[in-house]
DNA sequence: AGCAGCCTGTCA
DNA sequence: TGACAGGCTGCT
Protein backbone atom coordinates (compact mmCIF):
# COMPACT_ATOMS: atom_id res chain seq x y z
CA UNK A 1 0.00 0.00 0.00
CA UNK A 2 1.92 2.83 -1.13
CA UNK A 3 1.79 5.82 1.21
CA UNK A 4 4.55 8.58 0.94
CA UNK A 5 7.74 6.84 1.76
CA UNK A 6 6.92 4.12 -1.35
CA UNK A 7 5.97 7.15 -3.30
CA UNK A 8 8.89 8.75 -2.70
CA UNK A 9 11.45 5.43 -3.24
CA UNK A 10 9.43 5.45 -6.87
CA UNK A 11 10.00 9.22 -7.52
CA UNK A 12 13.72 8.62 -7.04
CA UNK A 13 14.00 5.98 -8.80
CA UNK A 14 12.49 7.23 -12.07
CA UNK A 15 14.59 10.60 -11.68
CA UNK A 16 17.65 8.56 -11.36
CA UNK A 17 16.82 6.04 -14.37
CA UNK A 18 14.45 7.90 -16.73
CA UNK A 19 14.79 11.79 -16.40
CA UNK A 20 16.67 13.45 -19.12
CA UNK A 21 15.26 10.11 -21.88
CA UNK A 22 12.37 10.25 -24.18
CA UNK A 23 9.38 8.18 -23.92
CA UNK A 24 9.99 6.14 -27.02
CA UNK A 25 7.37 3.40 -26.40
CA UNK A 26 3.73 3.62 -24.68
CA UNK A 27 1.60 0.66 -24.60
CA UNK A 28 -1.85 0.49 -23.02
CA UNK A 29 -3.29 -2.72 -22.08
CA UNK A 30 -5.90 -1.87 -19.66
CA UNK A 31 -7.53 1.69 -20.49
CA UNK A 32 -9.51 1.75 -17.05
CA UNK A 33 -6.29 3.16 -15.71
CA UNK A 34 -5.68 6.01 -18.00
CA UNK A 35 -7.56 9.28 -17.42
CA UNK A 36 -9.32 10.44 -19.55
CA UNK A 37 -8.20 8.55 -22.91
CA UNK A 38 -5.38 6.85 -23.96
CA UNK A 39 -4.96 8.88 -26.80
CA UNK A 40 -4.27 11.97 -24.45
CA UNK A 41 -1.97 9.58 -22.65
CA UNK A 42 -0.07 9.07 -25.94
CA UNK A 43 0.31 12.91 -27.19
CA UNK A 44 1.60 13.81 -23.46
CA UNK A 45 4.30 11.25 -23.08
CA UNK A 46 5.08 9.79 -26.70
CA UNK A 47 8.44 11.07 -28.24
CA UNK A 48 8.53 13.57 -25.79
CA UNK A 49 11.32 13.93 -22.77
CA UNK A 50 10.79 13.33 -19.20
CA UNK A 51 12.31 16.40 -17.60
CA UNK A 52 10.67 16.32 -14.01
CA UNK A 53 9.49 14.01 -11.38
CA UNK A 54 7.46 15.79 -8.26
CA UNK A 55 6.25 14.30 -5.60
CA UNK A 56 2.82 15.82 -3.99
CA UNK A 57 1.96 13.42 -0.89
CA UNK A 58 0.88 10.17 -2.76
CA UNK A 59 0.59 11.75 -5.88
CA UNK A 60 3.59 11.69 -8.62
CA UNK A 61 3.79 14.25 -11.04
CA UNK A 62 5.40 13.94 -14.19
CA UNK A 63 6.62 16.64 -16.38
CA UNK A 64 7.77 16.12 -20.14
CA UNK A 65 8.74 18.28 -22.55
CA UNK A 66 9.35 18.63 -26.73
CA UNK A 67 12.54 16.94 -27.46
CA UNK A 68 15.65 19.42 -27.31
CA UNK A 69 13.63 21.96 -25.33
CA UNK A 70 16.28 21.40 -22.60
CA UNK A 71 18.87 23.55 -24.82
CA UNK A 72 16.76 26.84 -25.06
CA UNK A 73 16.13 28.76 -22.36
CA UNK A 74 12.64 29.97 -20.96
CA UNK A 75 9.63 29.11 -21.81
CA UNK A 76 9.12 31.13 -24.97
CA UNK A 77 11.71 30.05 -26.71
CA UNK A 78 11.87 27.77 -29.33
CA UNK A 79 8.51 28.71 -30.59
CA UNK A 80 7.90 29.94 -33.85
CA UNK A 81 6.95 33.75 -34.50
CA UNK A 82 3.69 34.52 -34.21
CA UNK A 83 2.84 31.36 -32.54
CA UNK A 84 1.53 31.88 -28.97
CA UNK A 85 1.25 29.63 -26.15
CA UNK A 86 -2.22 28.44 -26.92
CA UNK A 87 -1.33 27.25 -29.84
CA UNK A 88 1.16 24.99 -28.68
CA UNK A 89 -0.02 23.82 -25.35
CA UNK A 90 1.70 20.55 -25.36
CA UNK A 91 5.57 22.41 -24.87
CA UNK A 92 5.05 21.03 -21.73
CA UNK A 93 2.82 18.04 -20.68
CA UNK A 94 2.11 16.86 -17.27
CA UNK A 95 0.93 13.00 -16.20
CA UNK A 96 -0.41 12.66 -13.11
CA UNK A 97 0.16 9.28 -11.27
CA UNK A 98 -1.64 7.57 -8.12
CA UNK A 99 -0.98 4.19 -7.09
CA UNK A 100 -3.38 4.00 -4.97
CA UNK A 101 -3.57 0.35 -3.30
CA UNK A 102 -1.62 -1.56 -5.60
CA UNK A 103 0.03 0.18 -8.30
CA UNK A 104 3.73 -0.39 -8.86
CA UNK A 105 6.26 1.24 -11.45
CA UNK A 106 9.10 -1.29 -12.33
CA UNK A 107 11.96 -1.47 -14.28
CA UNK A 108 11.51 -4.75 -16.21
CA UNK A 109 10.37 -6.08 -20.16
CA UNK A 110 7.09 -6.91 -19.74
CA UNK A 111 6.27 -10.66 -19.19
CA UNK A 112 2.93 -12.56 -19.65
CA UNK A 113 1.29 -10.68 -16.57
CA UNK A 114 -2.27 -9.54 -16.56
CA UNK A 115 -1.73 -7.11 -13.70
CA UNK A 116 0.59 -5.14 -16.33
CA UNK A 117 -1.61 -2.38 -17.66
CA UNK A 118 0.85 -0.28 -19.18
CA UNK A 119 4.32 -1.14 -20.92
CA UNK A 120 6.27 1.80 -21.65
CA UNK A 121 10.00 2.06 -23.38
CA UNK A 122 12.66 5.07 -22.34
CA UNK A 123 15.35 4.83 -25.24
CA UNK A 124 15.31 0.98 -24.57
CA UNK A 125 14.77 0.86 -20.92
CA UNK A 126 11.69 -1.18 -20.35
CA UNK A 127 9.10 0.31 -17.70
CA UNK A 128 5.66 -1.58 -16.57
CA UNK A 129 3.20 -0.45 -14.75
CA UNK A 130 1.22 -3.32 -12.60
CA UNK A 131 -1.53 -2.95 -10.35
CA UNK A 132 -3.45 -5.61 -9.45
CA UNK A 133 -6.77 -4.01 -8.19
CA UNK A 134 -6.66 -1.31 -11.32
CA UNK A 135 -7.52 1.32 -8.64
CA UNK A 136 -4.54 3.18 -9.77
CA UNK A 137 -4.65 6.48 -12.42
CA UNK A 138 -2.52 8.11 -14.63
CA UNK A 139 -4.43 11.17 -15.60
CA UNK A 140 -3.16 14.07 -17.48
CA UNK A 141 -3.50 17.43 -16.70
CA UNK A 142 -3.50 20.67 -17.78
CA UNK A 143 -1.99 22.09 -15.15
CA UNK A 144 -0.06 20.12 -12.58
CA UNK A 145 -0.51 22.42 -9.66
CA UNK A 146 -2.86 24.15 -7.15
CA UNK A 147 -5.69 24.91 -6.91
CA UNK A 148 -6.51 22.55 -10.12
CA UNK A 149 -5.53 18.79 -10.05
CA UNK A 150 -4.59 18.86 -6.24
CA UNK A 151 -6.90 21.42 -5.10
CA UNK A 152 -8.29 19.71 -2.67
CA UNK A 153 -5.09 18.16 -1.30
CA UNK A 154 -3.14 19.67 1.28
CA UNK A 155 0.26 20.51 1.79
CA UNK A 156 2.94 17.31 1.67
CA UNK A 157 3.15 16.20 5.07
CA UNK A 158 7.07 16.52 4.98
CA UNK A 159 6.41 20.26 3.67
CA UNK A 160 4.12 21.58 6.13
CA UNK A 161 5.15 24.07 9.34
CA UNK A 162 4.51 23.02 12.62
CA UNK A 163 2.27 26.14 13.18
CA UNK A 164 0.12 25.91 9.67
CA UNK A 165 -0.08 21.74 10.48
CA UNK A 166 -1.35 23.45 14.16
CA UNK A 167 -4.00 25.38 12.98
CA UNK A 168 -5.86 23.04 10.62
CA UNK A 169 -6.18 20.45 12.93
CA UNK A 170 -6.68 22.44 16.32
CA UNK A 171 -10.35 22.30 16.12
CA UNK A 172 -11.08 19.48 14.77
CA UNK A 173 -13.63 17.11 16.85
CA UNK A 174 -13.07 13.76 14.43
CA UNK A 175 -10.56 10.91 15.50
CA UNK A 176 -7.08 12.25 15.67
CA UNK A 177 -6.32 8.72 13.13
CA UNK A 178 -9.11 10.12 10.77
CA UNK A 179 -7.53 14.12 10.91
CA UNK A 180 -3.92 12.02 9.95
CA UNK A 181 -5.59 10.14 7.12
CA UNK A 182 -7.16 13.41 5.90
CA UNK A 183 -5.37 14.50 2.76
CA UNK A 184 -6.71 17.56 2.79
CA UNK A 185 -4.88 18.33 6.09
CA UNK A 186 -1.68 17.11 5.20
CA UNK A 187 -1.18 15.04 2.36
CA UNK A 188 1.02 11.58 2.49
CA UNK A 189 0.20 9.25 5.71
CA UNK A 190 -1.93 6.17 4.85
CA UNK A 191 -3.36 3.27 7.65
CA UNK A 192 0.28 1.97 7.98
CA UNK A 193 1.93 5.56 9.25
CA UNK A 194 -0.77 6.98 11.13
CA UNK A 195 -0.77 3.83 13.01
CA UNK A 196 3.12 4.30 13.94
CA UNK A 197 2.78 7.76 13.92
CA UNK A 198 0.22 8.06 17.13
CA UNK A 199 2.00 4.86 18.32
CA UNK A 200 5.34 6.82 18.92
CA UNK A 201 3.70 10.37 20.24
CA UNK A 202 2.10 8.06 22.83
CA UNK A 203 -1.70 9.43 21.58
CA UNK A 204 -4.64 7.02 21.42
CA UNK A 205 -5.93 6.92 17.92
CA UNK A 206 -9.52 8.12 18.88
CA UNK A 207 -8.65 11.23 20.95
CA UNK A 208 -9.29 14.36 19.26
CA UNK A 209 -7.25 16.64 18.56
CA UNK A 210 -8.94 19.48 19.72
CA UNK A 211 -8.62 17.60 23.06
CA UNK A 212 -4.69 17.02 23.59
CA UNK A 213 -2.35 19.48 24.77
CA UNK A 214 0.07 22.02 22.90
CA UNK A 215 2.55 19.03 24.17
CA UNK A 216 0.71 16.08 22.23
CA UNK A 217 -0.06 17.89 19.30
CA UNK A 218 3.61 18.88 19.07
CA UNK A 219 4.16 14.96 19.39
CA UNK A 220 2.02 13.86 16.61
CA UNK A 221 3.03 16.37 14.29
CA UNK A 222 6.64 15.45 15.06
CA UNK A 223 6.23 11.57 15.07
CA UNK A 224 4.19 11.44 11.73
CA UNK A 225 7.28 13.27 10.41
CA UNK A 226 10.07 11.20 11.74
CA UNK A 227 8.26 8.22 10.68
CA UNK A 228 7.98 9.22 7.57
CA UNK A 229 11.42 10.07 7.18
CA UNK A 230 12.82 6.59 8.23
CA UNK A 231 10.64 4.47 6.51
CA UNK A 232 12.09 6.72 3.18
CA UNK A 233 15.82 5.89 4.49
CA UNK A 234 14.62 1.90 4.54
CA UNK A 235 12.99 1.92 1.02
CA UNK A 236 9.55 1.85 2.85
CA UNK A 237 7.25 -0.64 3.54
CA UNK A 238 6.08 -3.64 1.85
CA UNK A 239 3.09 -5.60 3.72
CA UNK A 240 1.36 -7.14 0.69
CA UNK A 241 2.10 -5.30 -2.09
CA UNK A 242 4.48 -2.80 -2.51
CA UNK A 243 7.52 -3.26 -4.88
CA UNK A 244 10.19 -0.91 -5.69
CA UNK A 245 11.13 0.03 -9.52
CA UNK A 246 13.37 -2.88 -9.40
CA UNK A 247 10.73 -5.21 -7.97
CA UNK A 248 12.34 -5.38 -4.30
CA UNK A 249 10.24 -5.21 -1.07
CA UNK A 250 10.87 -2.05 0.85
CA UNK A 251 12.73 -2.54 4.59
CA UNK A 252 10.62 -0.83 7.03
CA UNK A 253 8.13 -3.55 7.33
CA UNK A 254 10.41 -4.98 10.42
CA UNK A 255 10.39 -1.45 12.01
CA UNK A 256 6.29 -1.24 12.45
CA UNK A 257 5.86 -1.17 16.59
CA UNK A 258 1.67 -1.46 16.29
CA UNK A 259 0.88 -1.88 12.40
CA UNK A 260 -0.43 -5.44 11.64
CA UNK A 261 0.66 -7.04 15.16
CA UNK A 262 -2.68 -7.70 16.40
CA UNK A 263 -2.07 -9.46 19.97
CA UNK A 264 1.33 -9.58 19.51
CA UNK A 265 3.50 -7.60 22.77
CA UNK A 266 4.23 -3.94 22.44
CA UNK A 267 7.61 -3.29 21.89
CA UNK A 268 7.49 -0.85 24.82
CA UNK A 269 5.78 -2.63 27.69
CA UNK A 270 4.73 -6.23 26.60
CA UNK A 271 0.94 -5.49 26.24
CA UNK A 272 -0.92 -7.13 23.60
CA UNK A 273 -1.54 -4.30 20.52
CA UNK A 274 -4.82 -4.11 20.18
CA UNK A 275 -7.10 -3.76 16.94
CA UNK A 276 -10.18 -1.01 16.32
CA UNK A 277 -11.75 0.35 13.86
CA UNK A 278 -11.72 3.97 13.29
CA UNK A 279 -13.50 5.69 10.16
CA UNK A 280 -13.63 2.47 8.82
CA UNK A 281 -9.90 1.41 8.87
CA UNK A 282 -8.26 -1.04 10.52
CA UNK A 283 -6.55 0.73 13.63
CA UNK A 284 -3.77 -0.63 15.85
CA UNK A 285 -2.45 1.12 18.88
CA UNK A 286 -1.15 0.21 22.24
CA UNK A 287 -3.87 0.03 25.25
CA UNK A 288 -1.14 0.94 27.76
CA UNK A 289 1.09 3.85 26.30
CA UNK A 290 -1.34 5.06 24.16
CA UNK A 291 -3.76 6.18 26.87
CA UNK A 292 -7.17 7.85 26.11
CA UNK A 293 -7.63 10.46 28.75
C1' DA B 1 -19.07 12.61 9.18
C1' DG B 2 -19.88 8.15 7.30
C1' DC B 3 -20.41 4.79 3.79
C1' DA B 4 -20.80 2.44 -0.88
C1' DG B 5 -18.19 1.62 -4.85
C1' DC B 6 -14.22 0.61 -7.41
C1' DC B 7 -11.10 -4.14 -7.79
C1' DT B 8 -8.86 -8.74 -6.88
C1' DG B 9 -6.09 -11.70 -4.04
C1' DT B 10 -5.75 -13.87 0.40
C1' DC B 11 -7.15 -16.02 4.39
C1' DA B 12 -10.36 -18.04 7.78
C1' DT C 1 -17.93 -18.85 0.69
C1' DG C 2 -17.48 -14.60 2.30
C1' DA C 3 -15.03 -11.25 4.96
C1' DC C 4 -11.26 -8.28 4.61
C1' DA C 5 -7.51 -5.24 2.94
C1' DG C 6 -7.49 0.33 2.04
C1' DG C 7 -6.61 4.87 -1.52
C1' DC C 8 -9.83 7.95 -3.18
C1' DT C 9 -14.38 9.77 -5.20
C1' DG C 10 -18.92 10.80 -4.80
C1' DC C 11 -23.08 10.51 -2.48
C1' DT C 12 -26.13 11.13 1.55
Amino acid sequence: MPELPEVESVARALRLNLQGRVCTGLRVRFPGVVEPSAAALRRAMLGRTLREVHRHGKYLVLTFADPGSADVAGPAAGRAVGQSVADRPDHLTHVMLHLRMTGQVVLEAPSPDPHVHLELDFEGLPVCYRDVRKFGRWTVVDHPCRPTCLAHVGPDMLDIRFRAWHDAVVTRRAPCKAVLLDQGVAAGLGNIYADEALFRARVHPLARPCDLSPDELRRVYDSARAVLRLAIAHGGTTFLNFANFHGRPGGFRRKLRVYGRTGEPCRVCRSPIERIVVGGRSTHFCPRCQVHR
